[in-house]
RNA sequence: GCGCCAGUGGCGGAAUGGUAGACGCGCUGGUCUUAGGAACCAGUGGGCAACCGUGGGGGUUCGAGUCCCUCCUGGCGCACCA
């Protein structure tokens, strides 16, 4: 449970939370130790717009809202361990995540490098790769731009393969998540080759999947950011192709642009040329490619625009170029006649022995940007002195304080401008030298908190014989949202923590639940403006905005947001509703991992289970026998096994059943033992009315431990079985289980139903699955 | 384009290969009440019926919503990844 402190806990939290809580609660009644934490995910950009836009500070905008927040939490009367609480802004957490950038530097896992990078204009920061989505920042959309930095990265690739492998064994994680993560880490399994660059002492190493295609290569293509450009073109004329690239208008195009370079293939005596090329990305494999047009799709088109060879290497028709399928390699005297996987084996052996090029692994991620040229956030602990090299802090030099006292007016980030933080003597060497101005990416404040849940007080970041004992966190719960960012992070960070400080914990979370959106139908007027659901009435079967008479029309249901005004605030509806109601809808009519439609209806029924289980209680009538029994032992049984599948839809629907039961066999338990046995298993659902209930009934502030099974209560021995012939249903007959085959036929045959299909027809063949269904067969 | 997931009444959704539609919402009729965002009773997949029904078509099986093949539709993710 770690919010964003925005100002105001939404919907979609109190969905979130409810589902930890009724775990929490039940996990608790078990026996289990539990700890359900709440913290504050409280740096970052937010805070700073937010403060320039109402004149206020960062740290006071981010305070207010937490206790803002707070408070409302306070109200869903979740079962939290508040002790726990911590806050990233708070001194007593980033101090911590400082050392833990020591740590990490220290373990050749931070470095510093120039690379390009993403720029967001809009934030006026750098992002990482993973915070981009379609070219666009993930929080403000704004195109991103492309500019050459020096940064702090952490390195996740050190981990690619542990990163990926590890998704296999977690078993208790949503596929889907997994294969997002699996598709983000890219693995692919090649060959780098090299090309000696004709006339000069120099190579261009390429990365292929396809090494066996080699003989049909006829061009190599570089991205536009590749450094031998720098060797034959000037900067201009580089900054003109690298402009004319970005107005293509369809974006699939291909565009070449040849360069005076040729490369020698490496097996036959021939030289193909070097083109740059818009559809070659810098940041994959070598930034480079060998262009075999025969037997890929971008190739062959590249190759038909500007003429170029197409050499046929793998067996096919003329008909089926590109062709990009496996089949017996040809004009390729050394593959001849193998194919697609052989052939790679072997072209890769005979590289080697020449040196020409070697078996390689390649993965799509990249490290992990995490510089922000922003003010809020946690401080790098790095200082630079006037020579332009740096020292990172050793621990004993912490913590590097935010200072409270900035300017957030001018351009950039606010600590540039700070000489008074900023510049510093360095006590080590006496020397001048500045304090490093970007700030942590937040998603790093994010990538062990979980860890520092398990001791806020401690006075180093965390305990690792604790951790130990308790990670990795038993069940996390979130949006699909966090699939690659916070997860994939989250990973990394246990991945290195556990080999700096030899913990035994690989990964962070075994179990893993994704819940879904909460929507609502959206309402606009005719002049296209939104308005909130609790302005629109319905008058004749026709939608008016109560206020002014507008006809108002009815949208899809869409994710509840502030722009599209569909939105119900919980406040109000826990004053209307009260909190039993609110999770019982929360939880009642879709799975939790799907959408959830925000329906008033829906608030009310809810509403009014919990009156009818209030009601239920405050009569005594009926006696209680074996059945009776029985039917809460399957309650008990069913909810338990319900909650522990995460599917609550199927909890409230078994509270139904056995009210449904009780009310219609006339049986009003009052302060009968079986309703300590109800109560304690509707507590994790109603906590607030099973506690008054019990208060009431049974005169006691605490819950006995959850209620453990009586197997032979649940055993049923009479049932109605099934009878089919030809598999399908003609009727059900009374009996008990363990009946004997033989004699149950008898009585089957005697009846009409069963009679008026036979006529005259022969039984063939009787499946008796035994105290299941029976199955005849006849001619 | 590639990958993943899903398609069941008017709606949300239940069904270890074994009685499809649990449970709820909505709806219909009735009861109670000064009143009720209430409660209670009966009903509610389609069809007069025989029967027909889980997106379409094939298959495996004594038996398929469930498994296999194929197509269609929708959602999500990735997308010039060499």
């Amino acid at each position: 449970m770690f919010p964003y402190p925005s100002g105001n806990i939404h919907m979609g939290h109190v969905r979130n939370y409810v589902i930890g809580d009724i775990c929490a609660r039940y996990h608790k009644l078990k026996g289990d130790e539990v700890i359900h934490p709440m913290g504050w995910d409280a740096f970052g950009l937010p805070a700073e717009n937010a403060a320039i836009q109402f004149k206020t500070h960062p740290q006071d905008w981010t305070i207010t809202n937490i206790k803002n927040m707070k408070d409302q939490l306070l109200k869903l009367d979740l079962d939290l361990d508040w002790d726990r609480e911590l806050a990233t802004c708070n001194e007593n957490y980033y101090r911590y995540q400082q050392e833990l950038f020591i740590d990490l530097y220290n373990a050749g896992l931070a470095y510093k490098k120039d690379a390009v990078v993403n720029w967001d204009p809009v934030d006026q920061t750098v992002l990482a790769n993973e915070q981009v989505i379609d070219g666009k920042g993930w929080r403000t959309g704004a195109t991103v731009e492309k500019k050459k930095l020096s940064q702090w990265f952490f390195k996740i690739t050190h981990y690619a393969e542990e990163l990926l492998s590890g998704l296999d064994k977690l078993t208790l994680w949503p596929e889907k998540v997994k294969t997002m993560q699996k598709n983000w880490i890219g693995k692919s399994l090649g060959a780098e080759i090299k090309f000696e660059i004709a006339g000069k002492d120099n190579f261009l190493n390429i990365f292929t999947t396809r090494p066996d295609t080699i003989y049909g290569a006829t061009f190599i293509a570089v991205s536009i950011n590749h450094q031998i450009i720098s060797e034959v073109l000037d900067t201009a004329s580089i900054e003109k192709i690298r402009k004319d690239f970005e107005e293509v208008s369809d974006d699939k195009e291909k565009i070449g642009i040849k360069l005076n370079l040729r490369c020698k293939h490496p097996i036959l005596d021939k030289e193909i040329p070097v083109y740059i090329a818009n559809f070659v990305l810098d940041n994959y494999g070598e930034g480079a490619i060998f262009g075999c047009p025969a037997h890929d799709e971008r190739d062959y088109e590249f190759a038909k625009k500007y003429n170029l060879p197409i050499i046929k290497v793998i067996d096919c028709l003329d008909t089926e170029l590109p062709y990009i399928g496996d089949g017996k390699l040809i004009n390729s005297p050394l593959l001849d006649g193998l194919n697609k996987d052989k052939a790679i084996e072997e072209i890769i052996k005979f590289f080697s022995k020449t040196g020409t090029g070697h078996k390689k692994i390649n993965y799509k991620i990249r490290d992990w940007g995490v510089s922000r040229q922003r003010y809020w956030g946690c401080p790098i602990p790095v200082i630079y002195y006037e020579d332009g090299s740096y020292r990172v802090l050793d621990k004993s030099e912490l913590p590097v304080l935010l200072p409270y006292d900035i300017s957030l007016e001018g351009k950039g980030n606010a600590l540039l401008n700070k000489d008074e933080w900023r510049k510093i003597i360095c006590n080590k060497t006496n020397k001048k030298a500045y304090r490093e101005t970007d700030t942590l990416d937040t998603f790093v404040d994010s990538s062990w908190y979980y860890i520092r849940f398990l001791n806020n007080k401690l006075d180093k970041p965390f305990d690792p014989s604790k951790a130990n004992e308790l990670l990795p966190v038993d069940k996390y719960i979130g949006g699909i949202e966090h699939a690659i960012l916070h997860l994939l992070y989250s990973r990394f960070f246990m991945k290195a923590l556990r080999d700096i400080y030899n913990l035994k914990i690989d990964e962070p979370f075994k179990q893993l639940f994704t819940q879904g959106m909460i929507t609502h139908k959206t309402y606009k007027t005719n002049a296209d403006e939104w308005v909130m659901p609790i302005e629109v009435v319905s008058k004749n079967g026709k939608l008016l905005r109560s206020k002014t008479g507008e006809a108002i029309e009815e949208g899809p249901s869409e994710k509840m947001s502030k722009s599209k005004k569909n939105v119900v605030e919980p406040n109000v509806i826990l004053e209307n509703y009260g909190i039993d109601a609110t999770r019982v809808f929360m939880i009642s009519d879709s799975p939790p991992d799907r959408e959830l439609e925000w329906t008033d209806e829906g608030i009310q029924s809810s509403k009014n289970l919990v009156n009818r289980i209030e009601r239920y209680f405050s009569k005594k009538d009926g006696d209680v026998n074996l059945e009776v029994e029985k039917e809460v032992e399957k309650f008990v049984n069913n909810i338990e096994k319900n909650i522990l599948s995460f599917s609550f839809n199927k909890c409230v629907a078994d509270v139904y059943t056995l009210f449904n039961y009780l009310e219609k066999k006339n049986v009003y338990l009052y302060n009968d033992k079986l309703s300590k046995k109800i109560l304690i298993c509707l507590f994790p659902i109603v906590p607030k009315l099973s506690k008054s209930l019990n208060k009431s009934l049974f005169k006691s502030d605490d819950f006995e431990r959850w209620p453990e099974i009586n197997i032979d209560l649940l055993i049923e021995n009479k049932i109605k079985l099934p009878v089919q012939i030809h598999g399908k249903l003609i009727t059900t007959i009374d009996t008990n289980k363990g009946y004997s085959e033989k004699e149950i036929l008898k009585s089957i045959y005697e009846l009409d139903k069963i009679k008026n299909k036979m006529q005259n027809k022969k039984v063939t063949k009787v499946i008796n699955v035994q105290d299941k269904i029976i199955n005849i067969i006849i001619n």
